[in-house]
DNA sequence: CTGTATCCGGCGAGATACTG
DNA sequence: CAGTATCTCGCCGGATACAG
């Protein structure tokens, strides 16, 4: 990516650059629907149109997009049924149950430390002369 | 967000659109640069120009941005010091440091599963007809 | 050195219509 | 039901110039 760049291992867990894996898997996981679905899937499988009613606000493009991004990467899987009308099924592979544990490890941190964000943002922003209140 | 929502406490770890926290917190560290930050000022204080060197590629306005995000959400002190030329210190908090531990969870978990999802997406694109080779 | 201000191109994402 | 195709628009982010 970077010239002169060496594949070493990282010593820093955030050596991020230098580890596109790491950036690939947040962008995966932290766009807007990922999680989502994810959740969804980890109550069982659920064909597309349930998914879609029970995340509500996702429009069809978007939630195909992640499904196949998901899909793409072996986190979920996908049946079809060759019935009449089509139905199709997702569930979360074995690779996607595994990413349950550290997905609830920053999900913890958030929720254990959403006072102190919130707090330290309403504390910046009361510091900002003007042009705010975008929250 | 949705008509009908109650705020109940999420049983599921990845009720993302209920607990809008956490997708901000993935929002946050999810972006490009966030993680390169907060992995340079993990081995101590830096500057502004030390860290856009650093990280390489990143262009001012976006780190500059990238600071101000994470700064206002409290991961991170700024720290002017009047001097001539001016210089600006960053470094991580207290809560800046909680957060190497979940991220480092999702570190591991990435760099353990890589090779798996690497070939889960080698075989997902080759079983396409075509229009492919994004990567 | 450490930013802010401005312009601008590209793509992310919603809405809509159409297909098997 | 489960998608694909197309259009459109907003905003993200790079480049550049300027300021304290």
């Amino acid at each position: 990516m970077f010239p002169g760049d060496t594949p070493e291992t990282p010593s820093n867990p955030c050596e991020a650059p230098r580890c596109p894996t790491l950036l690939e898997v947040l962008t995966r996981i932290g766009d807007k629907w990922s999680l989502c679905v994810i959740g969804r899937l980890y109550q069982g499988p659920m064909r597309f149109n349930a998914l879609k009613r029970s995340i509500g606000g996702v429009s069809q493009r978007m939630l195909t997009l992640t499904l196949r991004g998901l899909e793409r990467d072996g986190l979920i899987q996908r049946t079809v049924y060759p019935t009449n009308p089509p139905s199709v099924e997702y569930q979360l592979t074995e690779l996607g149950h595994t990413l349950i544990g550290p997905v609830k490890a920053i999900f913890d941190w958030a929720e254990g430390h959403r006072l102190d964000i919130q707090q330290a943002r309403m504390q910046f922003d009361a510091q900002q002369p003007g042009a705010l209140q975008d929250i």
